[in-house]
DNA sequence: CTAAATGTTTAGGTGTGACTAAATTAAAGC
DNA sequence: GCTTTAATTTAGTCACACCTAAACATTTAG
């Protein structure tokens, strides 16, 4: 399998993960790789020829087990480079997906699972998400939920993020939100959603949006 | 720059480091990458374009310095990523190439720099080969030597070879002739060329053909 | 020094993955 | 339930990197 149809089942992958609907729709998946709409109806036709998608015309497609395996292989190597860079390397936070995007096309299933070994078999990645182990697994039992969702004088420990875009990762590190930062929630805005809550030390503001992608483990 | 355009930069700097004329021919070029001199005709014109060589009809092509830059760049990758395969995650010595060809197109300078500090600066890779430093500049003082061109009663050791294919390195391997294995000439037949030496304790004897492909440094 | 053999290029074609514009289907509003 | 709107698919192009077959240039041999 190629580049392209990778990044094409990793889509479908996350985009299945957050809707509830079993079937992911044309357009949502233009929009999360930066294509047309027409490009991914063509291309779904071949995955679904090559038994990776079930695809169904106006309807949009969802991952075949064959798929699913392919996608969970993908987001497990991509989650362990991302490890190396950080731990090994010294990148920093927000610097690591993009080069995980390109090293987690590459093809040896002895590298990955060396890979695995070398970092001493990491079970989360640099930005709180859960590696699949050799055989697709996720075992992901901490009690989580987003920020957005916590009640007041709720408290937690920050483990990951659903944008892993630099700038919203800069943001974050500018207003003293990072990984295993222990935060309570002190009151929501009801006019805009808005979060206030203390971080460490200090007190925060925080919009609803950028809360909707801030996870956090309940204490 | 594409993974295809690269692996031809590749494949002519190889050729010129062998080959004394300066121009490489379409045919030789076709034939290191497995394809048809039609399509390294037409490749060889884009890359002309691009500045990357200079291409002349019926002659070949030669790297400009922008292309040379180029190649050394990619050669440093393959040759730091084969450390990184043997030295940290333990794969044989005839299994690195591969998965190289791969990681070698993955584009990030700070990356590249960041692995060559994480291996402590390695100055030559697994099969002995001068890794070029980050100006492309390769160090490589060595006094070496074919081993098909060494004297009866020279001695010396292994450094590298000249096919890192995987079947000539098993039977290197086979016959205990591994980098750093001291070696003294013996004895060499007229009739066909081969080779008798002593390699650590042992006698073998090795084919003119092999003996062309190892690299010896000189006592 | 010419003719045959060899190597190279041109011309035209294929598969892949993208695009735009037009046609079709499904969903939403009245 | 019909009509308008929005989403999706189809049809027709394009760029890319490869191919084959035919035309053309260069080298080699007699």
């Amino acid at each position: 399998m190629n580049t392209s149809q990778e990044n094409y089942l990793k889509a479908i992958y996350s985009l299945s993960e957050k809707s509830d609907s079993e079937f992911i729709n044309t357009s949502s998946i233009a929009h999360k790789l930066n294509m047309k709409p027409a490009s991914v109806t063509e291309m779904l036709k071949k995955l679904e020829v090559k038994k990776l998608v079930e695809y169904k015309k106006y309807k949009g497609a969802k991952l075949s087990e064959k798929g699913s395996q392919a996608a969970l292989n993908i987001i497990r190597k991509h989650r362990l480079w991302e490890v190396f860079l950080l731990k090994k390397l010294h990148f920093k936070w927000d610097e690591v997906h993009e080069i995980a995007e390109q090293l987690e096309h590459i093809q040896s299933k002895e590298l990955t699972d060396r890979l695995d070994d070398f970092l001493e078999n990491p079970r989360f990645d640099p930005h709180g998400d859960p590696i699949p182990d050799k055989h697709g697994i996720i075992t992901d039992n901490r009690n989580t939920s987003l920020l957005s969702e916590m009640g007041v004088k709720q408290s937690g420990t920050m483990t990951g993020v659903q944008d892993s875009s630099s700038i919203f990762l800069k943001y974050l590190e500018r207003i003293n939100i990072t990984l295993g930062q222990k935060i309570e929630v002190l009151d929501k805005m009801d006019f805009d959603g808005s979060i206030i809550l203390v971080a460490g030390e200090k007190e925060v503001s925080i919009s609803a949006q950028a809360a909707q992608n801030i996870i956090i483990r309940i204490n």
